[in-house]
DNA sequence: AGGCACATTGTGAGCGCTAACAATTCATGC
DNA sequence: GCATGAATTGTTAGCGCTCACAATGTGCCT
């Protein structure tokens, strides 16, 4: 709690105490091979003493380089979008960088903008967009900014570099689960229209029901919230007894709320209907019942999007295969094993 | 998509183009007012023809401020902790400050400490510490930084400047609603023992039973994961019949374990024992029953926190009164009201 | 001893901006 | 018509650092 201090101690300050030159300061911080041990320890004595440390503005200023990424983000108290902005915020410290993040209420083009904009003030060499929705790439490849974007959760749409997990891959594991279990057929219940995510999922499903030979039955909408679930879950429970044994639904919140419409209206889970969700939120294991789930692995995500998004703004080709998709990996649970 | 350029403008090459000194277009910028509006709008012009921005790390230098603030944070995946931080975020912006955020695994001194090391080599005026651990609040007073720290969550232990919310009047608002609802004694699921808002709403339960002229029962402990509360929920069956009717539980996810338990053996809720939570996370209002819980304002304690920051920046005397915790409130539903 | 290569250290010039001051312009009033 | 002050603009000097280069020092070979 020193930050009283009249004026922190510059480089200058440090190697007059060392008696050295400011250079050779710099040369220690900058771990410089061609530096004497002696001298080494003698600045690192004075630097410690005067608790010395690099300015940093100055520093970019002079390098031309500011070590900060930013992301932008929206729906950030939702887990998945909290886990990604996690798993890149620690993929970009172990890179040396820093991060500065914008979280938005809402992706529109303004928002996004004036986000971008922020950031670019704030001197960012990169920026990440976790923007699932493609209204929001669009607007991002419309909009002017001076430094790369990596866009997340956009499928590999080409416009813009992207990081991506299988959708698609997620909804055949769990359409393909049901159907294995002997169900005739598997309802679906979706995001919203303009989410990726969401319009990936739905594909999965509905091109493994096709190779199984199943007509698809009638797409049912949510908006990813619990209460979205809850209503399409009263209007499913009209359809058990009528060809409705099982569900895949588009994320476990939603879930949530259709085993709680499900159970409200007597229907028995997985007894009656089947219920896949999709996340592995840390509640699914404890719902009634515990809900089997597609997790996906959102470190290695936060891993990719940081690599890719270094090579482009070092110019470099990048080093990772560009457009794979990651793996999510199916966890079963008992909304469709009965015990 | 223009990153490509070789150099970006700077503030002399608009100047040129407008015809003007680089100090006169500094001024535009900075909304100085003695400028001839006609000279304004030429500048303007220049500046939307280069596309030219400022230069946020020269701009740092030259004034010394790097319009930055930091986070620290652990598990920020957890509803509150990343409910605080967008609160955080958003109330920076509006500011005019730009937020770093380091996302902890662990709140050890060591990680704490390195994380302030890092931001402060990011330049930042003042941290926010997202510390509900009374040992990250200690490591933190004995750590030395050259910024101002406000802490969020962890009591007014004076030690450090703070921002709260009042979780014993939570924990009294929980505990008294059972009472009125006429159970003789309430049970409580504690979270981690380290943590100060743990700890708080021990001492609020147990106040009020006092107060109430009811012996506390034993207490029981969790780590606030749905895991926990299943195992406490194991326990906890074991009591129902021996005067067990009512548990108040420190969070949500802990509760939605301990209903699972309840569930599996056999008692149900809230007709044989009633749960209350705390957080209303989005999820508990779909919980099987509905959970009765409490509140926290995040926004609100977001907004506080950087004010009080904002203020002890500029040396000025904190404007919110100090030490003032923020109110929660109860938020009933059917896991304490038989419909 | 002289010379050469290499290791080590120092010097000077910016990086792009803002703050302080100096210089110019302009409108007034007398 | 000219002094006078305000409005407007320009000039200069850093902010604290890194880079490129210059200047030493050191050891070793002939």
């Amino acid at each position: 709690m020193n930050h009283l201090e009249l004026r922190p101690p510059t480089m200058a300050d440090v190697a007059r105490l060392a008696g050295v030159s400011h250079q050779t300061v710099s040369r220690v911080l900058g771990d410089h091979p061609n530096v004497r041990e002696e001298t080494r320890a003698k600045v690192l004595r004075a630097i410690e003493e005067m608790g010395y440390r690099r300015n940093s503005s100055a520093r970019a200023l002079a390098t031309r380089r500011t070590r900060t990424l930013g992301v932008v983000a929206a729906n950030t108290t939702l887990y998945g979008p909290a886990s990604t902005l996690f798993a890149l915020e620690d993929a970009a410290r172990a890179a040396g960088y820093t991060v500065s993040t914008v979280s938005l209420h809402k992706l529109a083009k303004e928002t996004l903008s004036e986000a971008l904009d922020h950031l670019s003030e704030g001197g960012v060499e990169g920026v990440i967009a976790l923007a699932p929705q493609r209204s929001a790439v669009e607007a991002l490849a419309e909009l002017r900014h001076p430094f790369p974007v990596v866009v997340v959760g956009t499928g590999s749409g080409a416009e813009i570099p992207s990081v991506n997990v299988d959708q698609q891959l997620g909804a055949r594991l769990a359409t393909g689960h049901l159907l294995a279990a002997g169900h005739r057929t598997v309802w679906h219940l979706a995001g919203p229209e303009d989410w990726q995510e969401a319009a990936d999922r739905v594909t999965g499903w509905r091109d493994t029901l096709e190779a199984a030979g199943v007509e698809p039955p009638k797409l049912l909408r949510g908006d990813w919230s619990p209460l979205s679930g809850y209503r399409a879950g009263q209007q499913l429970a009209g359809w058990v007894g009528r060809g409705l044994t099982a569900v895949f639904v588009a994320n476990d919140q939603m879930a949530l709320g259709v085993l709680r419409a499900l159970r409200e209206a007597g229907v028995r889970t997985p007894q009656d209907v089947a219920i896949v969700g999709f996340d592995d939120i840390p509640e699914s294991e404890f719902f009634a019942p515990p809900l089997t789930t597609v997790r996906q692995d959102f470190a290695t995500v936060g891993k990719h999007s940081i690599a890719l998004l270094l090579d482009l703004i070092e110019g470099r080709a990048p080093s990772g295969t560009p457009g794979v998709a990651i793996e999510p990996h199916l966890v079963v649970r008992a909304s469709t094993a009965p015990d």
